[in-house]
DNA sequence: CAAACTTTGGCAATCGGTTGTCATTTAGAT
DNA sequence: ATCTAAATGACAACCGATTGCCAAAGTTTG
């Protein structure tokens, strides 16, 4: 008896443990977990029994430090706190379980800083990223993209696979929706400035407007949270358009409240639009029309697109961009225009 | 020159490269910077001017190997769209973020497979976890908290440190508001069997009723979503009641969505109370009456203690037990008894 | 100026796996 | 029966840190 301990006490089982018990050398062991085609089935049968007799967990550290993967993908959003990330979210993380991985889930605080370091840090912890609504520059973004893999979600820049999500057509439905209804004053409630995908509805939503002989214009920058309905709201009543298509369904819900409490109904007085159809958008007061997106979809498509990237196996021509549909779904915040 | 690569390519730094650049050993370059004292102040500044100028980041994966620490917790909650946890979630990722830990947030699927499997992978790699509504048997969790630090949430062991929600006491709260509205025909709708939050729940109200002398009956289980809120609607309205106490403010929501669509008036013709003040609980229709708490906060107490008892330097008496306070907040959707 | 002690930093083992290399066994082909 | 090729499994280096041990250098004290 050379061997250190023959009872282990309570330590986690190791593959040395394993290789001590079938009788063969640890690499074996190795191989019949990991390659299994390359260890005789007789063997390789002995050894997995051995590792279900012990419980044997492989131990994701060393396994990471030695092979280079980590079986972890990092999930980045700006805040957690905000319910349309929570479809996202979700689906991400069934995608990745269904193959095996981790979800490394970090809110970056809408900080591009936070951003920037939370990848440097997950460049060794983790195989890939997907980040959401990125906050970072078009060179940031290309440059981290180099070292590692990574999918934008709401984020297009050349050269990085990306999931979009096309709310811009929706804009221009609900528009036209708007339009039908008689309104000729509308308002676009902008997102944060650094928000690419706030920029880009803005962009198609006067182009459109031009087009259609109506008047829009562009007020803030709002946060994407409820607390900057109210000024959005004010910003709304001030400007005396009778329309408006917010950045999202925060500010378009936090516009609601604010606009009930100044006595200014929705939508005989306003019509207000948000954009994503979140978890509360259908039970407000009034419910709120909104632009649709599959979301949870978009999170597995993210997902999906990036698996295909560290695992180039299975070819099939890597897709690099996808474009999830968005409709408008009217509900009773949208209504006739006054007068 | 018989360093292997001169020029190393992009692979990033590793104390090795700071070491060769010091003209130190690799275990020098380790103590300056993990325990500077050991450490001449002028090797430790050359090492440290080397490390930033290399841009080094140490290896997570390494240092857990070699270690054993891993610098990371696991947070699991049952339902990462339940908006009740976005907050908690938030309260312990700042919570832990401060402390330099890195968040692992897993989504149970209100499982206790899941969560037991995931309790053992995550074994060797978190240094504890805040487990929140756990669905597992006392038993089951008192054996995972001896295998590795553990703190709950909104679940009560024995021997296994908790942060409780003191709902309790604001079903008593609820309970006499009701009463004093003139209700005297008064519902639990009950959350699943499993949770034992919604068991204690019952227990204080049906005590808490029959000292008041009133009727409270148990309706349900219901899955704790939106969705059941229907049901639940629908056996209040049945069994006659005319106020109602849902385990929790999905289930509330649900119900107000429900009885809204029956042309059932909230709250001429019946008053909810729901429980956790949730995203959504302000704007719903009618705005909700429910049992806040600060959930953020909890978050952050958990984690606390979760590090108190990873780090037992400072010493002051870990406390194995947290209650946080709660109380009513009445809105819109509690009225006066009908009739 | 020597003895005793403290500081400092190098060596090497270790964590738990993976993987390239190579010798040996086994099987198939001639 | 002989030769070749394939299958198998052992050895050892390695991933990137941490840490116990110890020797060399420096400092203080008598």
């Amino acid at each position: 008896m050379v061997t250190t301990q023959p009872a282990a006490v309570d330590r986690p089982p190791t593959i040395h443990d394993i290789a001590a018990l079938c009788g063969v050398a640890a690499s074996t062991v190795s191989r019949a977990l990991s390659t299994p085609e390359r260890v005789n089935i007789r063997t390789r049968q002995r050894i997995q029994a051995a590792a279900a007799q012990l419980h044997y967990i492989p131990n994701s550290q060393a396994k990471a430090l030695s092979s280079g993967r980590t079986g972890a993908v990092g999930v980045l959003v700006p805040d957690i706190t905000n319910p349309f990330y929570f479809d996202l979210i979700r689906g991400t993380q069934l995608q990745l379980k269904a193959a095996g991985y981790t979800q490394l889930l970090v809110d970056t605080e809408e900080s591009d800083e936070v951003e920037a370091s939370t990848m440097e840090q997950l460049r060794k912890s983790a195989d890939g990223i997907v980040v959401t609504a990125s906050r970072l520059s078009d060179e940031a973004l290309l440059a981290a993209a180099a070292k590692m893999p990574m999918v934008t979600v709401n984020r297009d820049v050349p050269g990085v696979p990306a999931v979009l999500i096309d709310t811009p057509s929706a804009t221009t439905q609900a528009l036209d929706h708007l339009i039908s209804l008689g309104h000729t004053r509308i308002a676009y409630m902008a997102g944060p400035v650094t928000s690419q995908s706030s920029t880009r509805r803005w962009s198609t939503l006067s182009e459109a407007a031009e087009e259609r002989g109506v008047e829009v214009r562009r007020l803030g920058p709002f946060a994407p949270k409820t607390q900057s309905g109210a000024a959005a709201a004010d910003a709304a009543v001030h400007s005396g358009v009778t329309a408006c298509i917010a950045f999202n369904d925060l500010i378009a819900i936090g516009m609601l409240q604010r606009l009930r409490e100044r006595g200014i109904r929705v939508p005989e007085d306003m019509s207000i639009v948000g954009c994503d159809d979140i978890f509360g958008a259908d039970f407000c007061n009034p419910p709120l029309s909104t632009m649709a997106s599959p979301i949870e979809q978009a999170g597995r498509v993210a997902v999906s697109m990036l698996l295909a990237q560290l695992n180039p196996l299975a070819g099939g021509g890597t897709r690099s961009r996808s474009v999830m549909p968005t409709h408008l779904t009217v509900r009773g915040s949208t209504g006739a225009a006054p007068g």
